[in-house]
DNA sequence: TTATATTGTCACCATACAGTGACATATATG
DNA sequence: CATATATGTCACTGTATGGTGACAATATAA
């Protein structure tokens, strides 16, 4: 019953182990026991193979799915020629679009939430791969006219709400009398987020 | 230099040295060991008096003033026979006095920030204190005539934003552009937040 | 003063962790 | 086939943790 050997597809049970074991337990649960542990492997070979913990989160920032991609989120066709008023649903889209792919994704909450927590070499590998996503995000709605409002903070509002809410809502059902673990709930807060933009967009023509 | 024996000054060295604990480095920092080291204590005597390290951290969420009280985010002053014009003024500075006393407080942001991450015997005692306050401030806020608008969930989007902003801005300095880590970035999110409000209103009418 | 309860000290257990050195076995290369 | 290298296994160290039992020192009551 011996595995064949391979050192490929033991760095990929590692990288897979160490993924799913941050979605589920967050960093807490990430230690180099428990990752071999749990990939089935020992552990030394963690420290052969990649060096230590940090280069094997390296790897799996650098290969897991975490972050939604640009596309996801901006769909091109909706960049392309639109009218003033439609800049607004582009925001709403934009922003609703945002909400359900970190809704979506557990391990993104996870790291999200660590962030937040301690800022190390096993959280570091993590924020490169999103700043590259929120420079892209950021050059393609440049391509907006925008008023003279303060785009940034109105962005920097609503996405820290939502992830907020988001990551809130999988530990404690209610927050100020909304119910963010459920789609009801999150469909209030999309609607109110629509409010929002339109008369940000409104008040300044 | 045998200190004098005092169950009382004993229970308080503990209750502070958690405090203090807490506020430096969250709850990963919270051990029985760490309390006790801190404390210049032994550990077996948060057994003996507490029972334990849950039931210290109950006795400190009872003492330590680490949430605003409804006073200073609602002066009362401000409540009495107020006009509809003012209600927008209401809720900007209560949404401002918030988010003071919340980036003033390094001990509340460490248990915002935690309640996030793992719910467990450590952090429920916190959320009963809070969730008083909260309906303390709701219960005045029903004194506001508000109009048909979810003044709930526009409640709770900005107040997560705050709560994000506030935690996220002592570990990485910058959220969507924004410098959340000093005033200043925080005078664009404050301006914003107001406008918001304005809108809200001015579009109910 | 003597007896008793309270307060504090110390040593110890079992467990888990990160990290390392020595060895065994399989695979590839000559 | 024989040898060298890559891969995997195992045992061990040192350190930290939560928790407990036995004892010493002090204060309180008789």
């Amino acid at each position: 019953m011996a595995r064949k050997r391979s050192r490929e597809a033991t760095e990929r049970h590692l990288v897979t182990a160490t993924a799913q074991l941050l979605a589920e337990g967050g960093f807490k649960a990430l230690g180099i026991n428990a990752v071999a542990r749990q990939a089935d492997v020992d552990k030394v070979l963690i420290y052969r193979y990649f060096g230590g913990l940090s280069q094997l989160i390296e790897a799996v920032a650098a290969s897991a799915d975490f972050w939604p991609s640009i596309d996801e989120l901006l769909p091109p066709s909706q960049l392309s020629s639109i009218t003033d008023q439609e800049q607004s649903r582009v925001l709403k889209t934009l922003l609703r679009n945002y909400a359900d792919s970190i809704r979506n994704r557990p391990l993104t909450q996870e790291i999200l939430a660590w962030e937040v927590i301690e800022r190390n070499e096993l959280t570091i590998p993590f924020e490169d791969v999103r700043e590259r996503t929120g420079l892209e995000i950021a050059a393609r709605l440049s391509d907006l006219r925008l008023g003279n409002e303060d785009i940034a903070s109105l962005l920097a509002i609503l996405s820290a709400a939502i992830h907020y809410l988001a990551l809130r809502g999988r530990k404690i059902k209610r927050f100020v009398g909304v119910p963010i673990d459920s789609d009801e709930g999150w469909q209030r807060i999309y609607a109110t987020i629509d409010l929002m933009i339109d008369a940000q967009f409104s008040a300044s023509t």
